[in-house]
DNA sequence: CGTCTATGTTGACACATGTCGAACCAGTGC
DNA sequence: GCACTGGTTCGACATGTGTCAACATAGACG
């Protein structure tokens, strides 16, 4: 499985300045590609849980964290992993296993595509 | 009716500077409460019609757009008054009437409460 | 191999959400 | 008052989403 594959917020940058998915909100009104985009993180980071859990790993010391570590969010474990999954298809989280357990980091790229959003006009 | 009162992402900020809503999201794990308020601003955000409708308006000349001026985003013009009241609940946008046309605007404390929870750690 | 722990996947279900057409309200101008 | 235009609200419907229990999988460790 696993065709699911997360799409990237900020091009693949071949050997250049990155290219952003989008322009800052406010330069000018999004065409319906752009929106779609990036409705995709926003609806990704839209649910309480899962910003939580994207929170946990965010502040995670080492910039990653053990499912065990942040899986205390007041839902089941199936649950969480079900949020975690969603959080990987939106390119907002990467998953590594490591012997036991699965750890869980930041897309680096996350934090420019939403400061690039949120840029002043 | 109306009495889905816009929450705001800012503290009411009564005179002093602006208590926002939530830390960075690289502080420390949200906790639930800080989870379901900035959760719903990216609710909000998190469809691509919104999405369109919001940058339509936050990119527009003067800061405000009459609905007329916005409403070409490819559905129906009650589903675009459905996602601007949307929009509105979730204190992204303001909206006032005058004479025929009824303009919206940024809610202005919306762009710094998203710099807080994007804020470096 | 067998068992135990840590995660992920499946299936089912209630509920929320996006969408539209029809009806309705607010101003404008005749 | 009456018609017209811009916007909102209502009612209905299909689809999407969050949640859990049950089951399945992956390593670790005997």
């Amino acid at each position: 499985m696993s065709n699911t594959k997360a799409l990237p917020l900020l091009e693949p940058a071949s050997g250049e300045a990155a290219a952003p998915c989008c322009p800052p909100l406010t330069e000018r009104p999004f065409t319906a590609e752009e929106a779609d985009v990036a409705a995709r993180m926003f609806k990704a980071l839209g649910d309480p849980v899962r910003l939580r859990l994207f929170s946990a790993v965010a502040s995670h010391e080492g910039g990653e964290a053990c499912v065990c570590d942040i899986s205390d969010v007041g839902v089941s474990q199936p649950t969480v992993s079900h949020h975690l999954k969603k959080l990987k298809d939106a390119g907002l989280l990467t998953s590594e296993r490591r012997g036991t357990w699965v750890y869980y980091r930041v897309e680096p790229s996350v934090f420019a595509a939403m400061g690039q959003l949120l840029a002043p006009r």
